[in-house]
DNA sequence: CTCTTGGCAAGAGCAGTGCTCTCTATGTTG
DNA sequence: CAACATAGAGAGCACTGCTCTTGCCAAGAG
């Protein structure tokens, strides 16, 4: 990348930058809802209709924070359990705590990228690889047990389509890991968006709220669950 | 309840039924989003103002739409958790297959409740009953099972804020459970929407998709990890 | 060093939104 | 019947996403 372009082309790639920066921080102050063309254009001092040189829509302004959420994430998460390189379920209990900080941090954008999806907003092809990430650094750490023979694999009979699916799975993620395991991992990462979801939106108030206990609790069950072995301290 | 109340009241109850029931027709039809005041007045064949002597604001007819979403969903889980009296696995399996149900037949109004909260809106308090029908429904079963005596009760240690937390919730379902199997109950419940949202909103395409064999086997793996039987055809 | 091209911002405007206010017609009640 | 409460209509405000036209100005071509 040469970053002596013309003039022209340096102030377009500086203006994107600061558009994409402030429709993030009126995202964060208002939610996805609360994202106006008109006031981000306005707070930048152009009027509305020259952002439409940079974004086509407002739907595909949406769509850059979408994808720059799921890659924050996925980096987060990987980063936290590339970490404690055999302590398999300390691995598997950092990467939950790094989707749950993040999404308390941002609840805004986990409703966006783990939310209703906007009205007929269909998540372009460009999504799908950045959304992966997590659900694969999660999968990481059961392949990483399994490679490492500390796996508790279940025995859990598959029917053929689960099977096939799982086996469609792993290779995405470049899992050589039993089927059952597979389906018990994805099954664990359900559990883990649902569960932060619920605590986001409210859904545990009166019940398990504040949920830290629960959340620790839970996570240390799920990595049982997936028949993660218990850590150096025993537990 | 006297029906024979005076024209103008019963024209206005008429009339809230029918403000309402359009509105539900808009919101299966384009998402909370596209629920227009506007356009809900112009099918009915009034003008936009009107409608504000029925509802105080937009806010105030979602949120009716919530309740009425919540109540319907928790009618057919209480229902589908009534039958089977004594297989309580059976009971567990329809009620989650309630829940799927209706959320793929209603998805946008499984979004309403269930997905991201909308701007600045706070549920008011009359959600909460509506709301926690379906997990105390869905508790029911275990408690059921563990009054029958057949709940393989998890041993697993609580932290003390924990263990509070469940005898609280405990007490609101009227659940005579020892507090870790109330935990896993709840961690059931957050994976079964975690499961159902993930699959609503496409976040399962290219790995679980189609569902309905990860959901059954999920829905059966999370009946073990509460406790309870086998089904008397040992499955 | 001109001249043409093309990127760019601005402004006006369209169709729509939630919501408020005023005014008039009509049903209800003393 | 008269007094009152209520319902609907209409105009209007401040906003939205988005389109189209106009004019400016930098960059490359001859």
């Amino acid at each position: 990348m040469n970053a002596s372009r013309t003039a022209r082309e340096r102030a377009r790639a500086e203006l994107t930058r600061e558009i994409k920066e402030e429709a993030r921080r009126q995202l964060r102050a208002s939610g996805a809802q609360g994202l106006s063309l008109r006031a981000v254009a306005r707070e930048l001092g152009m009027v509305s209709s020259a952002l439409y040189r940079y974004f086509p829509s407002r739907d595909r302004l949406l769509t850059e924070l979408i994808i720059d959420a799921y890659n924050v994430l996925g980096d987060r998460v990987e980063r936290a359990g590339a970490a404690d390189g055999d302590d398999f379920r300390a691995r598997w209990r950092a990467c939950c705590a790094a989707v749950r900080e993040w999404a308390i941090a941002n609840p805004h954008e986990y409703a966006l990228v783990y939310g209703s999806p906007v009205p007929g907003y269909e998540a372009p092809e460009t999504t799908v690889g950045p959304a992966s990430r997590t659900p694969i650094a999660l999968l990481a750490v059961v392949r990483d047990a399994s490679r490492a023979g500390v796996l508790r694999v279940p025995d859990d009979g598959l029917a053929p389509e689960l099977d096939a699916q799982a086996a469609r799975t792993a290779g995405l993620a470049e899992l050589d890991v039993p089927e059952p395991a597979v389906v018990r991992g994805v099954i664990a990462w359900t559990q883990l968006f649902g569960m932060i979801g619920f605590e986001l939106f409210g859904h545990l108030d009166g019940s398990m709220d504040p949920a830290d206990a629960f959340f620790a609790h839970t996570v240390d069950l799920m990595a049982d669950f997936i028949g993660l072995p218990a850590g150096p301290d025993g537990r």
